[in-house]
DNA sequence: ATAGCTGCAAATGCTTTGCAAGGCC
DNA sequence: GGCCTTGCAAAGCATTTGCAGCTAT
């Protein structure tokens, strides 16, 4: 659990203004457990919370936090996007009937090997999403 | 090298009608290289072939190939889609500076082991986009 | 005070869709 | 001829942007 100063202190870290929609929006998002948000989504969530955030802000928001490293932009689709607390190094299950994303735990057995990237370059992210459907 | 006939023979197998317009793509498409192309740059190729195909009409039948087999979607960003006339099981480096998708060679040394999907849901497709950028 | 944010609405860009005209079987 | 396709333009959607007013510091 963590207190609003936390998470205020937490942006500044980051480099971003703690200002009320920001704070509010990290103590949404970063309470501990990790989560898969769409702008719409993450809307509701701050509507519920008798909250309100414009759309734009929102939008400008979650890309400011995922520049900061705060979160992380999973493509799975492109309808829109979806994005993710947890920016350790892991992977997903993405089930399309329900538009549906899960951690894969235990992800250390899938890389086993990397190939090499091309001359003059280097790895920057390593993506993978593993499409599944009900059997 | 194909012929239009044989073009036109392969859009009916996958049960589409051979028209003008899906057979001059297929035949753009489908020249025996592995190509990566959105809506734009096909309708650029179309173009600089002196041939002429409605924007709405290339989106359908990029669809439509895709549907049926003789493409595959690459999900690297959101920005717009990018099909592959490769559609074996392979991956792909992007490096996001120029927005350029690369097939992997030699992928088998990735997927050494693959975790098991959830219960009640069997693994549909793989996707790994690896990301990369100059030294 | 002032640089940085927010809100709102308009604008953008890719993609889809509706409908009339045209082409394949 | 009948049904699937195409073309064109309009509509749709997620997202971005411009600008005036607000707010952290």
């Amino acid at each position: 659990m963590s207190t609003l100063a936390e998470f205020a202190e937490q942006l500044r870290l980051a480099g971003l203004r703690p200002t009320r929609q920001r704070v509010a929006i990290a103590a949404l998002l970063f309470d501990g457990r990790h989560r898969h948000v769409s702008a719409d989504s993450l809307t509701e969530e701050i509507t519920a919370a008798g909250l309100r955030v414009s759309g734009g802000t929102v939008y400008n928001t979650l890309n400011q936090f995922t520049e900061a490293g705060l979160l992380r932009r999973v493509l799975v689709h492109n309808e829109y996007s979806l994005f993710d607390t947890n920016t350790d190094h892991h992977h997903h299950f993405y089930e399309a009937s329900n538009d549906q994303l899960l951690d894969i735990p235990n992800d250390d057995v899938i890389l086993a090997k990397l190939p090499q990237a091309p001359d003059g370059h280097e790895i920057k992210a390593v993506d993978v999403v593993i499409h599944i459907q009900s059997k």
